[in-house]
DNA sequence: GTGAAAGCGCTAACAT
DNA sequence: ATGTTAGCGCTTTCAC
């Protein structure tokens, strides 16, 4: 936690002082009010020069406490999400939140809601999370185990609802661990199918890994042996070049489970390419995480988080958490949805 | 601008007076650190009950400016888009922004990117952005009519980069007016297609405005009439719908345009319903705002910003604003990309 | 035409 | 075991 470097900040009295003038003068300036003030025109340009020639940047913080005005309470509540997850996995909660902001916000008190990103694994860096300077509450997801690992060992002092995995301490919600698995593995057993292959992610999360791992023992139970696992990237193109491989090499499959639904548009394109029929010969299920799983083609069967009620869950909690703080930490297990469209 | 009430304030001292300690008692037990300063137990759940009868809600302006280290520069970026956009549209910004980001930071010069949103039509409502106290930096887009109305009658006192529209007196990236539209009618018309019909959400911005106005203006041009507008909301199943009951109405149609790439998604599904063959019955031509297009069945064809080039634009250009401070409004104008894949 | 002073809300350091 | 003080950076008001 030490101070970072002993170079000079730059402060409105910094360029003040290397000008000649007052902050207020610079302040002037910098808010384009020097007319009204009747600034002089060169004593402006001198500012103006000083504020390049020393990169000055202003402080937020600063500003933001000034323009305060104590009869409206401003309310920050932010989105964490790390910069590889695709943003619209997001989309949901971020409506949720916002519909029960509209709901709450009055003159004497109003949101400001931010989706705000980390480097996956590098939560921990993001600035103000730990002397909660930055947000009065989060809702934080699509998080790695170095993340997670993270948020075990400190307690953040504010209200915090963790998305899609299971953290001690913290108020979770999330689908019961490897249940949508098992429901996926079902799925192909009521269709008899004999090869199931499982596409998911390289870099596996908390939720990826529990849908793997719940579907892989569900059909080692039913004795449909080993499930093979094809890895990707997080892109529809990785999975679809992973997939292609994999057929290609002569891997067998009649049964496709998408830990992601972006894997799974790309797995569409792989399988059309092979020249297989969804769900003639492969049949596919996902997770119901996109919001377009609908109008792919075939539409995507989806076997997931029940969205709807996860987003109304995790929103709640957090308006929950804010006004009654200190409740301790609970787990929202929210069963998973099933939703049989065309491509299974 | 006026103050928003004679309530008063709760702040920590208002939460001090009314339990009879003072301020700092009250900040410890709200960082959780009472136990470091040994609070007596009953203090600190006195504390904690005031902090709840008052509603206290802490400012983060206040402890963010607090907890500033003066050694480390935090600079505050946003992307400004409107709640009912769809988020993936900011992806793509996102990431370039989050590239020179990385490349910029410093143990001395720290970023922080956030995604805020706005209900389309009320920008002028968000906090902060008239008294420059939320951002040092911001990409708009996404607006409405309205909220270009609300920008051009204002001068924000920060860098500013407006994606996708023209604002006279700011600084814009943005495709030639008009153009896109008139390259779809041109692959159209290389296709010797009769019944050209544009799909448009309702709600126009100045970027699906121009697109249609291009659009059917080209075709006007070459003698092929007045495309049919279908109308839908943003959506993709609002999309289906509309051209879904056009089609049932007997509307005529072997060439449709889509003005966003998710009403396209909407599109196909309506156009394989109907039982239309893409591109054999309906070429289709997208904008190439989403992300997977190309992973639509059949692939997307688009005619469009280029994205990459676009993007690279705009964040050059706020870094560049950000650095120079007042540049005169710059038109950014990126030509269409067209990529023409298997819909057309 | 410009400067000085006050204070937004918070917490760490020091003082009892 | 708790209170007092100082000051983060900024801008507005008032004084000249």
């Amino acid at each position: 936690m030490g101070r970072a470097s002993k170079a000079p900040p730059v402060t409105v009295r910094t360029v003040a002082a290397h000008v000649g003038v007052s902050a207020a003068a610079v302040s002037t300036v910098l808010a384009n009010r020097y007319k009204e003030r009747r600034l002089a025109p060169a004593t402006v340009e001198k500012i103006r020069q000083a504020v390049r020639d020393l990169g000055y940047v202003p402080n937020i913080a600063g500003r933001r406490l000034r323009a305060h005005d104590p009869g409206v309470r401003q309310i920050d509540l932010g989105i964490l999400t790390s910069y590889e997850a695709p943003l619209f996995l997001v989309s949901r909660s971020l409506r949720q939140v916002q519909r029960m902001v509209d709901a709450r916000t009055t003159p004497q008190r109003r949101y400001s809601v931010a989706i705000e990103m980390f480097h996956a694994g590098r939560l921990r860096e993001m600035p103000g999370l730990l002397n909660a300077s930055r947000f009065n509450g989060v809702i934080i997801t699509n998080t790695l185990p170095a993340d997670d690992a993270f948020l075990g060992a400190t307690t953040l002092p504010y209200a915090v609802v963790v998305h899609g995995r299971r953290l001690p301490n913290y108020c979770c919600v999330l689908e019961p661990p490897g249940e949508a698995g098992r429901r996926a593995a079902d799925i192909f057993q009521g269709l008899r199918r004999q090869h199931c292959v499982v596409l998911v992610p390289e870099l596996l999360t908390q939720a990826t890994a529990n849908r793997t791992d719940g579907f892989c023992a569900a059909i080692r139970r039913a004795g449909g042996g080993e499930p093979q696992r094809v890895k990707a990237g997080f892109t529809p193109g990785s999975a679809a070049e992973a997939l292609g491989r994999f057929l290609r090499a002569g891997g067998r499959c009649d049964a496709l489970y998408c830990v992601t639904d972006t894997l799974a548009l790309g797995a569409y394109q792989a399988l059309k390419q092979a020249g297989r029929s969804i769900p003639g010969d492969v049949a596919v299920v996902g997770v119901g995480d996109h919001e377009h799983a609908e109008f792919f083609d075939p539409p995507l069967s989806c076997v997931g988080p029940s969205n709807d009620e996860v987003v109304e869950q995790v929103a709640t909690l957090l308006f929950h958490l804010m006004t009654h703080r200190r409740v301790k930490p609970t787990e929202v297990l929210v069963p998973p949805a099933v939703i049989r469209r065309a491509s299974a």
